[in-house]
RNA sequence: GCCGCGGUGGCGGAACUGGUAGACGCGCUGGACUUAAAAUCCAGUUGUAGCGAUGCAGUGCGGGUUCGAUUCCCGCCCGCGGCACCA
């Protein structure tokens, strides 16, 4: 009987105590590095998504073992967060005790599951050997400029009481407790993602930026995307418009030049700085400032909900100049116009835009039509009063540039802005720099000390790590908590020795996560980051394995920390993960995500102790696509159970001579199953497996015996291996080998074996399938017509008709074509 | 609105560069074993007409290219994900 508490206790046991995981030092093999996304080791343990991804590339390890590569695959722990945080507020028990536990405990199910981590390179967060470096790090940033200080609208997340980065803000509210994010001044930390953006020349050294580092990384078109989206370049121009009377001017930003003809009014965002210095000449101050009071309480979520009627009040007594035709033109206030983006001022054009078309209806403002479509027929002005013709076209009322083509001139009219001086071609970013400075305490504390005489002071590389104090209380107050540390606040000033004070704050948990890949090679170092050899070795990542939640976020931080230590010449590589791929999320039965409230979650555990850890592996990996999302199925996995009984019962019940077809078949396995995992076709690959089996299954004698000789069984054991280990490993041991199944190499297929002797050849008549005839693989045409024209099937399909023309496909099929 | 991905039996899904649609698994139906049930084994299982051989229809919808389309092209519909008053 195949007992596989027993069993998958037995290896897991063996396999751990003999060091079977250990990285090997032989620096002739290549090398193949494999990664998980490090889990956050929360309190409920380990979940059916974690099981998906990591035996995923469990998989993937075992196989490029047995593929005769160096496999490093390393497993750690992104500590630092919120929920040790708000679970020690809740209980008092510190972070580091509850932390310490849910590693404990992440480690042992992930051993339970056969996980072939070494664990003797391992990384955890919020452990100070390892956040000296993340402070390293950030010291790096400063240094060269990167990081920075600065007072800014920020995200204020007044549940989670700390301020959030542009990234962890979802539609308004905080990615971690839902609560609608407001708007705060505050003076806070920021890196300098934006410099990366673009690829840069340093040190005669090119190197490539986050937008054209995507196009060389294997990553699913959907996250490069996001990123780009994230990113969000826009080509365009800045174009000055003077004001008459002053010598203030306003600057806009557009990217679409070729409409400016029919710019018939400008638009400022209230919080432009014009407004306050113009106050003399605005003769409708008393309205203006009550519109300034009315969008000053507006939160972001409101001012930028599409649904809204576009507000705004005219700055009469202002007149803008258009620098292309000389017309004057309104100036208008408006909070659909963004102050963060671009000038934070646009030219309406409210025939050729939708919102300024929208905001021209209600204000009355003309409409001037300068583009048309190609056909060069004007749209009528009843057309556009109903919408607004933003396709490109041919230019219309637009001076000496009538004629011209959207593309053509844009590209004359940014040259006239130049020669004129009026302007010049400009390129816009969505993205912002990245605010890393956080209010809370169970975090990296940010290494900085600010003296009276010395100012803001780096702490010195030799007093890192800057250590988290103890003696805190939890509760959030809106500043850090290391604020009311005494032990952490008595410092001296590096520089001048006067007694000086901490940076309270700690570091956002994505600037931890941010650069972990490349301490796992080196993971005890204290003296560097990691030996520089090591490094050199063992990097890029080769395959990364991780949630498409974190596309943006994550993915995108590493990748420009990457750059950063590039740049400096920590690392030589430019990017992190030369391939990624996304598990996708696991559903509950009901085909809801899994949740407590639903009560439609799995216990990775139970289903441990219910069918087994390979029955788990294997179930998950057989589901469906690995990207695909896709519902659990308690039934499903009982038939994976019922697959693997019977190889525990082919592995004791097996004799005699093969059958020719059966090693055919076995030798097409071996080829299809390798060529799935290299793709993360575990579904297709668990199912030829099945197909062979089943096939084997056939040939059983009437006593239940296999018919399969003990080299082509071991064979089968060895490409199932990487799928389910223990019951592999035990059939092994049972054929008598002293030495781990994951010692051995991967079996080759012998391309003489897989070729086919007979094939069902397709007989179809004008394309639809008449009969299938099984004759010799090499069969010619001449020959098949003439078998196809003996078939009694095929004869009554070709009687009065008239044969056209014959496609024959070698091997596959033969189509006649009749009249 | 823009960008990315997808839509195939009762269910999860398979189908290489256009070439037997529905592999594999679940479920279901019938049978064997059993006092009975579970487990296991055998047969069947896209719909439809037919006792049957077999025919017809069929991969979201409408067109097209082709000897032949789940696969390629055009136009839609729906779902998921990213971005979004970003000018």
């Amino acid at each position: 009987m195949y007992n596989h508490q027993e069993i998958e206790k037995k290896w897991q046991d063996r396999w751990l105590d003999g060091g079977l995981y250990k990285t090997e030092t032989d620096r002739a093999k290549p090398k193949y590095y494999i990664l998980d996304m490090f889990p956050y080791p929360s309190g409920a343990g380990l979940h059916a998504g974690h099981v998906e991804s990591y035996t995923a590339t469990d998989i993937y390890a075992r196989y490029y073992r047995a593929r005769g590569f160096n496999v490093f695959h390393p497993q750690g722990f992104d500590s630092f967060g919120l929920p040790a945080e708000n679970y020690a507020i809740k209980t008092g028990i510190s972070p580091v005790e509850t932390t310490k536990k849910a590693i404990e405990t992440f480690t042992k199910q992930m051993n339970s599951l056969g996980l072939s981590y070494d664990w003797e390179k391992t990384v955890n967060t919020s452990d100070p050997a390892y956040y000296k470096w993340t402070q390293w790090l950030f010291l790096l940033m400063y240094k060269n400029g990167l990081a920075y200080k600065k007072k800014a609208q920020v995200n204020w997340c007044a549940s989670c009481q700390t301020v959030l980065a542009n990234e962890q803000v979802v539609d308004g509210h905080c990615e971690r407790c839902g609560n609608e994010v407001i708007q705060k001044d505050l003076e806070q930390w920021f890196f300098k993602i934006t410099d990366f953006i673009e690829d840069q020349t340093y040190e005669g050294r090119q190197l490539k930026g986050l937008l054209n580092g995507l196009d060389e990384i294997d990553w699913p078109s959907s996250t490069k995307a996001a990123q780009r989206n994230w990113i969000g370049r826009s080509v365009g121009a800045e174009i000055t418009f003077k004001i008459k009377g002053t010598t203030e001017i306003i600057k806009v930003f557009t990217t679409r030049v070729d409409t400016i003809f029919g710019c018939t009014y400008v638009v400022l965002a209230p919080e432009h700085s014009l407004v306050v210095n113009l106050k003399d000449k605005i003769t409708n101050w008393s309205e203006v400032d009550r519109y300034l009071e009315m969008t000053e309480v507006k939160t972001n979520l409101q001012r930028t909900d599409l649904n809204k009627d576009k507000t705004g009040v005219v700055l009469a007594g202002l007149t803008a100049v258009n620098p292309f035709n000389q017309e004057e033109i309104k100036i208008y206030l408006a909070d659909y116009v963004l102050a963060s983006y671009g000038t934070g001022a646009v030219m309406a054009v409210p025939a050729h835009d939708e919102r300024d078309l929208e905001f021209a209806k209600k204000y009355r403002l003309p409409i001037k039509i300068v583009i048309v479509p190609n056909d060069q027929k004007t749209p009528d002005r009843e057309l556009i009063f109903d919408s607004a013709y933003t396709a490109e076209g041919i230019l219309i009322n637009s001076g000496q540039f009538t004629g011209l083509t959207s593309a053509a001139a844009r590209e004359e009219m940014t040259k006239f802005l130049i020669n004129s001086q009026q302007g010049q071609a400009q390129i816009n970013y969505r993205l912002r720099d990245w605010l890393v400075s956080r209010q809370r305490y169970w975090g990296a504390p940010i290494p900085i000390i600010y003296c009276e005489q010395c100012g803001e002071v780096p702490v010195p590389e030799e007093s890192l790590p800057v250590l988290l104090p103890t003696d805190v209380d939890f509760r959030p107050t809106g500043e850090s908590p290391l604020k009311y540390s005494s032990s952490f606040q008595q410092v001296k000033c590096p520089k001048c020795g006067a007694a000086a004070r901490r940076e309270n704050d700690t570091m956002d948990t994505f600037v931890c996560s941010s650069w972990y890949y490349l301490r796992y090679v080196d993971c005890q170092n204290s003296q560097a980051i990691a030996d520089p050899d090591l490094l050199k070795y063992w990097l890029p990542v080769d395959v990364y394995m991780g949630g498409a939640e974190h596309a943006v976020m994550h993915l995108l931080y590493v990748r420009f920390f990457t750059k950063v230590l590039q740049k400096y010449g920590v690392v030589s590589f430019n990017e992190p993960f030369l391939k990624l791929r996304h598990q996708g999320i696991i559903l509950g039965e009901d085909g809801n995500k899994m949740s407590k409230s639903k009560g439609n979650v799995v216990n990775p555990d139970e289903l441990i102790a219910g069918h087994g850890a390979d029955a788990l592996r294997l179930y998950e990996m057989f589901m469906g696509p690995l990207e695909d999302m896709k519902p659990w199925s308690s039934r499903g996995i009982i038939g994976i159970s019922r697959f693997l009984e019977k190889i525990y019962n082919l592995g004791e019940n097996f004799s005699g001579a093969d059958d020719q077809k059966i090693v055919a078949l076995l030798h097409k396995t071996i080829k299809k199953v390798g060529e799935d995992i290299e793709n993360f076709h575990y579904n297709t690959a668990i199912s030829a497996l099945m197909i062979f089996v089943n096939n084997l299954g056939e040939y059983k004698t009437k006593n239940n015996v296999w018919p399969v000789s003990q080299n082509n069984l071991e064979k089968f054991i060895l490409i199932l291996a990487s799928f389910a280990p223990h019951l592999t490993e035990e059939l092994w041991e049972k054929l008598g080998h002293q030495e781990s199944i994951f010692k051995s190499s991967w079996p080759e297929y012998d391309p003489q074996l897989i070729k086919d002797e007979t094939v069902n050849l397709v007989i179809s008549v004008n394309g639809k399938l008449r009969a299938t005839l099984e004759v010799a693989a090499d069969i010619s045409e001449v020959e098949a017509i003439k078998l196809a024209a003996e078939n009694e099937t095929i004869k009554k399909w070709l009687e009065g008709k008239e044969i056209v023309k014959n496609i024959f496909v070698a091997g596959k099929l033969l189509n006649i074509v009749v009249k």
